[in-house]
DNA sequence: TTCGATGTTCGTGAAACATCGAACAAGGTA
DNA sequence: TACCTTGTTCGATGTTTCACGAACATCGAA
């Protein structure tokens, strides 16, 4: 289990962004995480394999979207949200006003225990 | 020439229009359309050849981006900014923005002559 | 040290995408 | 009518993406 790379604000760039924003299980995964708590992967139920859950994130941490921290052998993500709205001003609350309007992603939640 | 297809407001998705906005390319054209005017396909000035020109404008059509129109044998596209808006308020300015002070594709041109 | 839990990576296959050139359709024009 | 211009569609090709299960690595607990 390697450090994943997570790129600097200046190293983000829009069309990797909205690329990863272009699929229904990622903008759910942001939806879950726009409330700025940090969640443990076992909180996450999305409906794909834990292989391709584990890709989905690592598209959404690629492009810059979320932070990925190690504990031991549990991971946890947070929503880079400060980095987000100061490189892109105003991108991700209009993706999340539209997203949580037309409900996309919701087959993608969040189990209440904390791991 | 068939006359293509054009979603109502409330058939765009937000996937489909982050999808389309996720190519540099189709970002340019965007931009170049940003400023309100109908533009003739023949002002168009991207560095790929006139088929993938045709298709990224098909797509951003699908996503119901742009409207185009038909005259003859001649076509002309606009940004349909007001339908964006409405639906989904502030995402297109902040795409806007970003693609602004990144450059984003900025080798996709519009020429001076009005034809 | 052995086992179980947790994620990552690998190998693979299907689908989607970007791109091109060639062929085509339709409207003007000579 | 023949030709030219304009844009679409088609077929081929190579790349990327999404998906899965299996194998692997790592850590903590028994």
């Amino acid at each position: 289990m390697k450090q994943a790379h997570h790129p600097e604000p200046g190293e983000m760039t829009l069309v990797a962004v909205l690329g990863a924003l272009s699929d229904p299980i990622r903008v759910g995964l942001v939806r879950v995480l726009a409330d700025g708590h940090e969640r443990g992967w076992g909180q996450l139920r999305a409906p794909v394999a834990k292989s391709t859950l584990s890709h989905h994130l690592r598209v959404l941490r690629d492009a810059g979207l979320t932070r990925t921290r190690q504990e031991g052998t549990r991971c946890f993500v947070e929503l880079r949200r400060h980095d987000l709205d100061t490189r892109f001003p105003g991108l991700l609350d209009s993706v999340l006003d539209a997203a949580h309007s037309d409900d996309i992603g919701a087959h993608v939640q969040v189990t209440g225990t904390p791991d």
